[in-house]
DNA sequence: TGTACATCAGTGAACGCGCGTTCACTGATGTAC
DNA sequence: TGTACATCAGTGAACGCGCGTTCACTGATGTAC
């Protein structure tokens, strides 16, 4: 929310030192790179090595794999957030479409990442999942109200639907073939169910 | 194909001894059951253990992981390929619809198996990707030729989605709402997308 | 501004673990007579 | 049918490996004066 220079700005008294906020961001980038390349799994030590700090360093920012996994995703799932606020100036049909667009471009980039994180609940204070249903939402039923979605589809669902094509396509596969997935789905979205 | 009261036939000469022909049955027991349980990256000392013989005992049945998993799929996958030519009794619309909605059993069933194998060129001889979209085509085709489905969409596309919807889901997700998104699917592959 | 000090982050060797995989040996089985 | 033997499958301890994780120690940093 309160960005400083288009980064997060730092929750107030946690990393004091100018070497903690440097390896940090050291690790996220290292972690950002590492789970694309060899999926959610990816070992900690080697995130820790590429990032150049011993494996001490990386438990003392991230207690866990999941914590790392989600500060990894934060800023790019807050960027979808944004996106859907400013896409809002669009017609509902647009934002919907470019929305779900954006969503699986992100999706498709982190190697399941997002999936993995999908299914299980997350730390309390950042549940990714509850983010990218509000954006989901909000884009949606903007788009339902104007009878540019029908109404029996949830959130759920399109998220569903998105994180689905964008595993099972894979992340060295055509990426044509994956927008054309998308655009085939939200062709079903679009269309009334009564018509069935 | 050859098939002796429901079970696959033996290629002539491999398997010879009987206790060979039994614990090659008990490894793909135990190997189905860990792979549903834990993924397709379940611990291979693991499944010997459920099988009750040696890890070497594994490794002389199945040299490789990847001979193992495509082992464990190839009689559920030959029952798709025998569903598809059944379902040539029924109406073209009927058939792609019921054959997709047994694909999706099969992949939710799985665990990711059938997804990890979809990437990877399996061992020549057994291509269970070849298999399954020899038998998506045909059901697909036949729905084209008959108006019953767009013409546009590719047998490679119907399995992605196919998969994405199971590997989504996950195994303990609620069923109906991956046979929902199918339907939503496939109301789009029935869709002319002259409409649009 | 300069310095002394307390704090807190970094280090990296080390541990235990379970994995995949091998191989020298044992023993069950099928076959030939 | 019964037996001797050769074959081939099974065994499981053992190896090396990389992983996650810890912790006693070091040292950089921020601060108080």
């Amino acid at each position: 929310m309160q960005t400083v220079g288009g980064r997060t700005s730092v929750e107030p008294g946690h990393p004091r030192r100018a070497d903690a906020l440097r390896n940090r961001e050291r690790l996220l980038v290292a972690a950002r790179e590492t789970f694309a390349e060899e999926g959610p799994d990816a070992s900690l030590n080697e995130i820790a090595r590429r990032a150049g700090v011993g494996p001490g360093t990386l438990y003392r920012h991230f207690p866990t794999r999941r914590a790392l996994q989600s500060a990894v995703l934060a800023d790019r799932i807050d960027r979808l957030r944004e996106r859907a606020d400013e896409l809002a100036a669009t017609s509902p049909a647009e934002a919907l479409t470019a929305w779900l667009h954006a969503f699986l471009a992100h999706a498709r980039s982190d190697h399941g990442l997002t999936g993995s994180l999908l299914s299980e609940p997350l730390e309390p204070g950042f549940d990714c999942h509850e983010i990218i249903r509000k954006a989901a939402t909000l884009v949606l039923t903007r788009a339902q109200q104007a009878g540019a979605a029908r109404p029996d589809v949830s959130a759920d669902d399109l998220i569903r639907l998105v994180v689905g094509i964008a595993l099972s396509a894979g992340p060295d596969a055509d990426p044509g073939q994956a927008a054309r997935l998308l655009d085939l789905v939200l062709e079903a979205v679009r269309t009334s169910p009564a018509l069935e």
